[in-house]
DNA sequence: TAACAAAACGCAACAATGTTACAAAAACGA
DNA sequence: TCGTTTTTGTAACATTGTTGCGTTTTGTTA
C-alpha cells in the first residue's frame, strides 16, 4: 500500500493510507461523504477532499459520475414531436471550455454487457471535451 | 408552450411558462444555477427547484449527468496490476437500492457519433437499476 | 541525526447548493 | 364566483465544497 503511494509521486501520510485502504477493501466507488463515514471524524473534512483531488491527480483514483445531485436538465426528445414514443435513451456532450452539455439525440446508448443478474433502468452516457466552436 | 404544460399535466403559471421558455429558446441542458441567472432573482431559488422537479416528474424534462461535483471515486484499473497500462474509460453500475456504485471493467465505452468538429478527451456511462443483491 | 524546505494538515470562515415547514397567493373546475 | 387544490415566497436549516493561514509532518540533504 506504501508502495502505491510511492509509486504515484503521493507523500507517505496515515491519512493518506486510511483513505487508499477504504478504497482497496470495498471496492466499490465512493463518495467524499461516505469515505468520511468510513475513516471517521477524526480526519479533517477538508483534508478528505485534498486527499481525493491528490489521488485522482496522480492517476490513483478516477472520477465517477453520480445521478443524485448537480445535475443538468434538458428537453425530453419528445417535446417537439408531440406524438412520437417517450426515449431520453441518447447521449450527451459537454464541452470543458465554454461548458455547455448538449443531446446528441443521433446517437443512442448502445447496449452494454453488465453482470449476470443485474437490471439495467436507465443509463447515462457522458462524452467530454470540446466543442465545434471552442475547438481551435 | 401553454400546450405543452397541459399535455404533461402541469398546472399553468408564468414561473413555469419563463423556465419552459429557457429550455425551449437555448436548447441545451442547463443546471439549476444557469436557469436561475436567465429567469431571474424574481423567481423564488426553492420554486425554481420545484418547477425543475415538477418538469422532470411530468415527463418534460430529463436529467443529464454531471461531472463536476457530487461525484464518487473509485481505484483506477492498472492499481491491481502495477505494469498494464492505464486505462479507465469503463461502464459504471450504480444500484438504486443499495446505493453501490462498481466498475464494470470488463465492459469498455463504445464508439459514438459526435458531430463534425467535436473532440472527445473523456466518457462517463453510468448505468442505474437494481445489482444482483437487490434485484429480488 | 539534525536541519531545512516542501508538502500536508487542522481549523476557521465562507460560499454554494439543496431541503423542509408553513402561511399566503394563484389556478382551475364546479 | 366559490371552494378546493396546487403553487409560490419566505425563513430556517442541512449538506457540500472552497479558500486562507498558521502549524505539523514528511522526506531529503548536510
Amino acid at each position: 500500500m506504501e508502495a502505491l503511494l510511492k509509486k504515484h509521486n503521493l507523500r507517505k501520510t496515515s491519512g493518506r493510507l486510511s483513505v487508499l485502504q477504504c478504497f482497496l477493501e470495498c471496492g466499490k466507488a465512493l463518495s467524499h461523504g461516505e469515505v468520511q463515514e468510513l475513516v471517521g471524524q477524526k480526519m479533517d473534512r477538508v483534508t478528505l477532499y485534498r486527499i481525493l483531488q491528490s489521488f485522482e491527480e496522480n492517476g490513483l483514483l478516477h472520477k465517477v459520475p453520480d445521478d443524485q445531485v448537480s445535475v443538468k436538465y434538458a428537453l425530453c426528445d419528445h417535446v417537439h414531436d408531440l406524438d412520437h414514443a417517450h426515449s431520453d435513451n441518447h447521449a450527451h456532450f459537454k464541452c470543458n471550455s465554454c461548458g455547455d452539455t448538449v443531446c446528441l439525440e443521433e446517437s443512442s446508448i448502445p447496449e452494454i454487457n453488465i453482470p449476470r443478474g443485474f437490471q439495467v433502468n436507465q443509463s447515462f452516457l457522458l462524452l467530454e471535451g470540446l466543442c465545434n466552436e471552442c475547438v481551435d
